[in-house]
DNA sequence: CGTTCTTAATCTAAGTCGTGAAGTAAGGAG
DNA sequence: CTCCTTACTTCACGACTTAGATTAAGAACG
């Protein structure tokens, strides 16, 4: 939507060509020319560029039907470097990833016993930052920025200023601005919602890959939505986009959730509303965790009723909530995952499908499909620094060579 | 996206600055080249092309501090025309707009008794049209295309064809081609559904204009809803997105919908199950339309507690089913219209408005405002006539003059 | 071993575009 | 009548893409 000048059209075409090359991994100069709509030459012209900017390389070749041999080309890995962090109530977790997202190395710093100070967070994270850039010092030169994955709302703070702030209210953290919370000298920042992290993960390298509507659902002790729309995340009017969990079901008269209200999708499908009831009909279990949540689901498989109910309500209601979304948004593609949704969905996965089915209309209920997430809650850090990655394919050429003469 | 060549580029250019023109009605070359981020030596050449295509004109001029005065530059009304259709359950409207979208014209033809014919409504919709085009020969060549809004599901059809399709479950109609239900002999033909029409109408001229992230909701016999993401319409991928009115709200245990299911948000909200409720409590009304709504809210206005309470129930729904779209979409503003909306919300619009940040999170809940439709429902022609009027503004130019050497 | 064929990639000439700088239009003040 | 201010236009320039010509690089074949 800013392309004024010829020089933001070649930018636009780097941008495009260099996207394509990390969503294929490895192509060719005529394949890059077909998905991006531009001619030969061009795509010519703009690789040329990426390979002198030591972005891109050509390895090997294939033979053609005859004639020239085509030459593949692919990212090199070693061109830029990314730092993504995911901070969460476990603790700081910190990777170090290269242009072809291999991870590289991983820094992590357990909480401290209480997470209700955003002061220790900061000092484990810059901590572990400093450290991996300590132990990675010839990376410097390549390295395009820092991702960090927040565990709540990140927005444009209040009054004028305006300086992105995370509202971390499930933790009881005042508004924090993300600029006192991350310090990395020298290194530029991005922060999103963790959630939101790993949703673009899976949309860019995972289950939601290529979808242009999707949902990306992830159920652990709270719940988390992603929602994609015509190919990019929705971020709302002031990024707080995708608050599932507190979506009202059951009309002022259902369980109490422990954002204080009734109804709550959270309070019947978190883990810990899913462990409650579980609880209630008498179970002896205690945990919160995966352990106790696969002992339901192993309980309900084996052929407990009360286990099984459990589990059937669970998915019930989840049914529901999903039929919501596919009537509202209409997508292509539902992708769950989260410690609980990996736990619970994959043994049930087409039951589950054909309860959205039958809770939604006709049209949109024939369209979707359901899939799980391909990384697990661990990759909110991958998802992090795909945030660096983006800005680093939208960045205009950095011509080094005028700075040399 | 599609910016590849220095021709696009221009192309581009020329939908901006004709876009801005729309939107605002009167500018100057100063103003434009701000409000599209281009220098002034572009808009002067963009412009000028407008005006000799005799899109745009100059309308006098303002003085300026002490210098040469500003040129006043607006739409030239009669360069485009657009013929929009409503197809709704009481018969075909076709209106006829001039490029400032005012109404040149109407048709109307009332449906047949039965509505379950589509033959019948096609023939009368090619009428109207048809008598539209006789009355004005003199704008065929101005004549940029026909929009049709129609009472269902607009999407590509079924099968590899995928030519675009009404469904219109609702009507009892089986799904019918837009091709073979609207013929309009040499006019480019668009169509979408009557409340996304109207939405969009709303998002250009009405209140949610200016609005990245908004929600337009259309209360009547049944319940619309139009998406605003990032200032642009969810279609969904499919074309269904938007269906509110039968998202769940009861978890399985609400009243029945006469689609079937239970708890839907059009069997609490409704026209029909809102004037049941009242019936319910040996209200005498009977209507179902217009007048019985109003005497139900008179009722309650009055202090009659019993349609007190429907009202309250209703709003309470609503304010859920609100608040659910509110933290999921995080809008800055939601508009609400259609007869029921209308009528039921102007009087309580702060009461609604602060059931439904009581609904929501704290942050989404602090960060949108309620309104109302500017556009009644009758204005779905109008909404309809914008779609040939966005393709004219996408259009790239067309040179007349090459053709007539 | 050379010729011819095929396909891939690159180069070249032509044509477009937007921009900044410089120039022109149009009015007011003195 | 001159100067000043502001709005708009023109112009020279550089940047871009593209169609089509050209070269690169191998395969098939005699």
């Amino acid at each position: 939507m800013t392309v004024a000048t010829t020089r933001d059209l070649r930018q636009q075409n780097r941008t495009k060509v260099l996207r394509t090359l990390v969503l294929s991994g490895e192509t060719t100069r005529a394949t890059l020319a077909a998905d991006c709509e531009l001619s030969a030459a061009t795509v010519t012209n703009v690789v040329n560029e990426l390979i002198d900017d030591g972005v891109v390389e050509e390895i090997g070749s294939v033979p053609s039907d005859g004639g020239r041999p085509i030459a593949r080309l692919a990212l090199r890995a070693a061109g830029a470097h990314m730092l993504g962090a995911d901070v969460g109530e476990r603790g700081v977790a910190v990777e170090l990833f290269d242009l072809s997202m291999n991870r590289l190395d991983r820094e992590f710093r357990e909480a401290p016993a209480s997470t209700a100070d955003p002061a220790q967070i900061s000092t484990a994270l810059a901590d572990a930052v400093a450290a991996l850039r300590e132990r990675h010092p010839d990376l410097e030169s390549t390295l395009v920025g820092l991702g960090v994955g927040l565990p709540g709302v990140v927005g444009p703070g209040h009054g004028s200023a305006a300086v992105p702030t995370l509202y971390a209210q499930s933790l009881g953290w005042a508004p924090t601005s993300v600029a006192d919370l991350v310090s990395a000298p020298g290194l530029e920042v991005f922060a999103d919602n963790g959630a939101n992290a790993l949703a673009v993960a899976e949309l860019w390298f995972g289950a939601a890959r290529g979808a242009s509507d999707a949902v990306v659902g992830l159920l652990g002790r709270g719940i988390g939505l992603g929602v994609v729309c015509d190919g990019r995340l929705v971020r709302g009017a002031l990024g707080s986009a995708g608050e599932w969990g507190h979506t009202k079901l059951g009309l002022g008269n259902g369980p109490v959730c422990r954002c204080g209200a009734r109804g709550c999708l959270e309070a019947y499908v978190g883990a810990h509303a899913i462990l409650e009831r579980w609880r209630a009909t008498g179970a002896s279990e205690t945990g919160e965790g995966w352990r106790a949540l696969s002992a339901l689901v192993a309980a309900a498989d084996a052929g407990d009723a009360a286990a099984a109910a459990v589990v059937d309500e669970t998915l019930d209601v989840l049914a529901t909530a999903l039929a919501n979304l596919v009537n509202l948004l209409n997508p292509e593609r539902i992708v769950l995952g989260g410690w609980v949704g990996l736990r619970l969905v994959p043994a049930r996965r087409e039951e589950l499908a054909d309860r959205v089915r039958r809770l939604s209309l006709d049209r949109p209920g024939s369209q979707f499909t359901i899939e799980l997430c391909r990384f697990e809650g661990d990759s909110v850090a991958l998802g992090a620094a795909l945030m660096p990655l983006q800005a680093f394919i939208d960045r205009p050429r950095v011509r080094e060579r005028a700075a040399v003469r």
